[in-house]
DNA sequence: GTCGTGACAGTAG
DNA sequence: ACTACTGCCACGA
């Protein structure tokens, strides 16, 4: 039978995304690997359009960065849900503890 | 069916 | 650390 998650692209991404627990994250590459596909872009482009309503902050770029315009946005919910992050004195920019936190949907 | 776009990834300088 | 270029995939016009 069918799976809601299974009509598009999008609800799949969607599905993915909502699987991930406070205080862990997710690649845009691995939510696509999680998909059987490399879309990494399209995933970026489901969360532009529709991840407005979901936990998006959990979904980080390769290097352990969180969406560019939405970093300030972002470190406020890791500060709150206690997500390590790793910081170097002198630069402005963060990462999250993407060794140690990230995640994989079973 | 073609083109342009993008909350990306990886490599090179 | 940074920017620049290329490759990749899905979507809207």
């Amino acid at each position: 039978m069918h799976s809601v998650q299974d009509d598009d692209f999008v609800s799949r991404v969607l599905g993915i995304v909502q699987t991930i627990p406070p205080g862990r994250v997710m690649t845009y590459g691995d939510v696509a690997a999680a998909l059987g596909s490399r879309a990494a872009r399209a995933v970026g482009q489901v969360m532009a359009r529709y991840g407005s309503d979901m936990p998006w902050w959990r979904v980080v770029r390769a290097g352990g960065h969180p969406p560019i315009k939405y970093e300030d946005r972002a470190l406020k919910h890791y500060n709150t849900e206690g997500t390590p992050l790793v910081t170097r004195t002198g630069t402005t920019a963060y990462r999250v503890d993407y060794a140690a936190v990230r995640w994989f949907p079973a």
